[in-house]
DNA sequence: GATACTTAGGCAAAAAATTGCCTATTTGGC
DNA sequence: GCCAAATAGGCAATTTTTTGCCTAAGTATC
């Protein structure tokens, strides 16, 4: 996959090994940012590293980044500003904020411009890796949703049908989300056993097998 | 002007004296209400208040509200919650948050339900009334709120609740999309028409009447 | 091999949603 | 006032969905 900008508009429901996805970790302390590389290459992902804003904006520029998970707080540019020129290159790139010490207004000006989620440091490689996951699947289908639900005048997409997508995207992303483990998506969900699998059925959602990962 | 819920997807920048809008306080602290309230009335704002979730959703559900402002932290119900309440009956409506003491999670989460801004206690009137001004007029932005509309934040919510706003949202800004015209919708949205109006009971829907379409 | 844990699915009752038919109300035009 | 068009809603038959109960298969642990 590349830029989600150029993903079709139909929900993508293949499910995709990780290895695929490509991430920016952007973060000046070179022992996290090493740390943290090498847990999400071990599980199949593609790591694009900067130890500074700079040079990640050109990273950004040059390959196909699919999300991006910044500190907020760097030497030379915080990492507000940081969001805002990524915003600038890529206005619906997904984009996880990391940081040990934040204030609300940084919280809330990082979720204003987007940002996906707020992890507090130090945070465990587990956590961070279901959540790009999580993240790039759903962030896949936003865009396609978002296609479906601006275009409304010019396909006539039935609401049935964009109901059955959406339903489907959400479990889908759970699923993967929680490894496959469909105790958890039952919990989160808040869901009937019987019903889930049900709606598994009809929606055509595959039973994940070999996600390993933890 | 009434609800934003009638006014989903695209952004509502027509500007109103600040008479026409409706605020909801919503506070268990009856000093700090009764204090806000004064100064918002006396700005010549349309103040409706509430000490408790429960009330409030009462109201939200009887009155036109244009902007909820509520504490984060209250005895019976805490601000997510009601949050989350508030956005089974109006997806898009902007809330604004109050607290003195929150944590990251709680900032995360608020924003992730479409908070338009999270203020801290204790707050100056004159900048919640600005805060409040400009909520009505400018709105959250554009990224938030396309993901919030979709429902794409990944949220814990049922997935029940989930399908439902997001249906709602569709239909809504279908109708929207067509000035309001039913017939217009049941041939977009290619669904019966006897379908539509029993979603549309469930959902909460208002039948939208004067739309002239400018 | 026994045991515990997790998940799938058959079956059927119960609950919810869909939809056709018919009627009522509203609005605008003649 | 009368007619046509658009919309809402009562009622009931039909279809779908949800869900509890029970069984079974696959894995991992002891």
């Amino acid at each position: 996959m590349s830029n989600f900008v150029s993903s079709p508009a139909n929900l993508p429901n293949q499910d995709m090994g990780n290895q695929n996805v490509c991430v920016l970790l952007v973060d000046d302390d070179h022992d996290v940012l090493g740390a943290n590389a090498r847990y999400l290459r071990v599980n199949d992902l593609n790591v694009v590293v900067a130890d500074q804003a700079s040079t990640a904006i050109e990273r950004l520029k040059a390959e196909p980044i699919d999300v991006v998970v910044t500190d907020l707080r760097m030497p030379n540019c915080d990492g507000i500003e940081f969001a805002h020129e990524v915003r600038d290159i890529t206005p619906l790139l997904p984009i996880v904020f990391l940081s040990g010490f934040a204030t609300v207004p940084e919280i809330v000006e990082a979720m204003k411009l987007g940002a996906v989620d707020f992890l507090e440091k130090p945070v465990e490689p587990d956590h961070l890796l279901g959540k790009i996951k999580s993240v790039s699947t759903s962030f896949r289908s936003e865009i396609a949703l978002q296609r479906q639900a601006l275009n409304i005048a010019e396909t006539t997409v039935s609401l049935r049908k964009r109901v059955r997508a959406y339903e489907k995207y959400v479990i889908e992303s759970c699923l993967l989300q929680h490894n496959g483990r469909i105790s958890c998506v039952l919990e989160a969900l808040d869901i009937n056993r019987r019903t889930l699998n049900e709606k598994m059925n009809r929606l055509g959602i595959a039973r994940n097998p070999n996600q390993d990962a933890g």
